[in-house]
DNA sequence: ATGTGTGCAAACAGTTTGCAAGCTT
DNA sequence: AAGCTTGCAAACTGTTTGCACACAT
């Protein structure tokens, strides 16, 4: 079990108010605001160690370093808006992946990422 | 225009006989077969600019380096196996991805990644 | 007291860049 | 001949590890 230290307590502070997932550096930048000498990996050690317990889902970015945000929340996926690169989350995956993979494989797992505009840089 | 240079021969090569994508590294060494002093620099710029020209595809594999493939193909996603690590081609995809993106937001492009069990290790 | 967690620096892996020499056009 | 291309090494970014010390239990 992990143990209640303050670098863990500014890690996951770090994620209030912040809607978006985060990456490493982010939370490092964020987190020195409650524990100012941390380091990068306390930050690695500790995001690994919050996933394997469940506190955290890594964010697999097709391209980019993973990012993570708090678990708990329902299925969902991600989008990018290619114009201020901001990550949205995207509620409610109805799809059916199962049926894409050829016969024979079980598919167990998926990770759907949608790029494109969002509604403040469609003008 | 690109040069017609033995590297790049060798490069292209490579992807024959090769039905998934390769990584550089991958490249590298399977194109060593027909340039032995080849650098990894320079499949890196080769990579670049055949990506340009649109002779290859860079697949954007969620927490992992880019793997490349030849264009051309029509449109389909990757399924990779957790047993064996190989990335398949699963072809047709039929997703209505649209209707997932929060209304005013416009889907331009999509990633799907599926994991899995592929039939060789699904014993 | 025990042993995990931390910070720092060094080690690593993947990717990019500077530069002199080589090859394609 | 002109200039793109190459190989090598060095630089860089992101991530991991070794180690002595600090801290939670």
């Amino acid at each position: 079990m992990q143990r209640n230290t303050r670098q863990r307590r500014a890690i996951l502070r770090a994620f209030d108010g912040n809607s978006t997932p985060l990456s490493p550096q982010e939370l490092l930048r964020e987190a020195r605001a409650y524990s100012r000498r941390l380091g990068i990996a306390t930050v690695y050690r500790a995001l690994k160690s919050m996933v394997r317990e469940g506190h955290l889902v890594a964010v697999k970015i097709p391209g980019a370093p993973d990012r993570y945000e708090p678990s708990g929340k329902h299925h969902h996926h991600h989008f990018e808006c290619r114009g201020c690169g901001r990550v949205f989350e995207v509620e409610g995956c109805r799809l059916n992946l199962g049926r894409l993979a050829p016969k024979g494989m079980r598919v167990e797992r998926h990770e759907v990422f949608l790029y494109g505009t969002c509604t403040s840089c469609a003008g």
